[in-house]
DNA sequence: CAAACTTTGGAACGAGTGTTCTATAATTCA
DNA sequence: TGAATTATAGAACACTCGTTCCAAAGTTTG
């Protein structure tokens, strides 16, 4: 009965989620987004509601759509030890070559809104408590499989990989160059032994 | 001659930081710089210039008091070692004792600022740049001590160490409890062996 | 075709933004 | 004391912010 809608939700998630992550939740106004997904603003309100609630779809967008990918090889990689390196060794791969230094946007809008937002802070900490339990996951099977020592503490080394992977996502997005990445990671790498 | 001013521009430059610091660039208004300081428009007009201006005198203020501050002891004391492991657990400290996780302004205003304005990207890459400087020679002291075996990258450790460092003060930006922070840095250091 | 219903386009709103202006107050030097 | 100079207070500015409203357009079902 209604009229269809003209814009496909997701590939306005796309948009919309690209400029958040570029700009911030803050210096992102109405108006960037009405440009960049060229939905109308009434549309958008009716759709999504408002800046906030926008923002929270995208959030949960690149959770499922980024972040998922990101952890995907630390997930499916049998090989615990390989699995982490891949993650570390393709991050820091992607952070200097994209034109554009982002970053990712968890870490980004953790950074921003987390002391004055409630709501962010806990999809955030909730974001990273999954990818500590990633890397525990991953550190048990490379101890069960002999290629991490099995005197090590892993809940302390899976906290202490989910702050370098932020710190990796940080340093990408202030832009630093592929040397001192490689050597960052390399030397979080070389923690494991 | 001229009438005297009413303000201390310290204090001023102390309170205008702290709003920055605590809420960042986009969502400090000067409408929250005039309440805070008690200055008056006119006058904070008069005496800093614009925003931007302001926030560029308090980013040099903040590192001239704050940071110098967090890296006095990884200068100073002599035994390098022990200055790098006192750096790491004062910032982890510090960091989770805070009623408000403001973490590090300088690491705050890179990852909101430096991908869109280059003014404050050049000075937070060239502070960072200095810690790792500063991280370099601990290094080298700790290796002429025997603390540190002398086949390590000086340089390769003196870039983990600063993104490690600025990983903590996210992490803390963040919120995150006083055992996570102590995992994390304890494996921090313990890369050092 | 016509009725029902939703999206769309674009104007409009009030509030808040960063910034400037003007008049007044305060101090010092002649 | 009076002229010169600067800070102060607060109104005012133009603009942008996020948000809402309304009439017109479009599609589907009866």
């Amino acid at each position: 009965m209604p009229r269809p809608r003209a814009f496909d939700e997701e590939s306005v998630l796309d948009n919309a989620m690209n400029i958040f992550w570029s700009k911030g939740f803050e210096a992102t106004s109405i108006q960037d987004l009405v440009d960049e997904t060229g939905l109308n603003r009434a549309s958008m309100y009716a759709s999504f509601g408002d800046k906030k609630a926008l923002f929270l779809r995208v959030l949960d967008h690149y959770s499922q759509k980024i972040s998922a990918q990101r952890f995907a090889d630390l997930r499916n990689i049998e090989d615990g030890r390989a699995a982490i390196e891949k993650t570390f060794r393709d991050t820091a791969k992607t952070g200097c070559a994209e034109g554009r230094h982002k970053g990712c946007l968890m870490v980004n809008s953790g950074m921003e809104l987390a002391p004055h937002d409630p709501e962010t802070a806990a999809i955030a900490h909730q974001a990273f408590r999954r990818a500590e339990d990633t890397f525990a996951a991953a550190l048990k099977r490379a101890i069960d499989q002999g290629t991490i020592s099995k005197t090590k503490n892993v809940r302390a080394l899976a906290r202490f990989l989910t702050g370098s992977f932020q710190g990796v996502q940080l340093m990408s997005r202030r832009g630093a160059d592929q040397e001192t990445l490689q050597d960052y990671t390399d030397t979080i790498l070389a923690a494991l032994d």
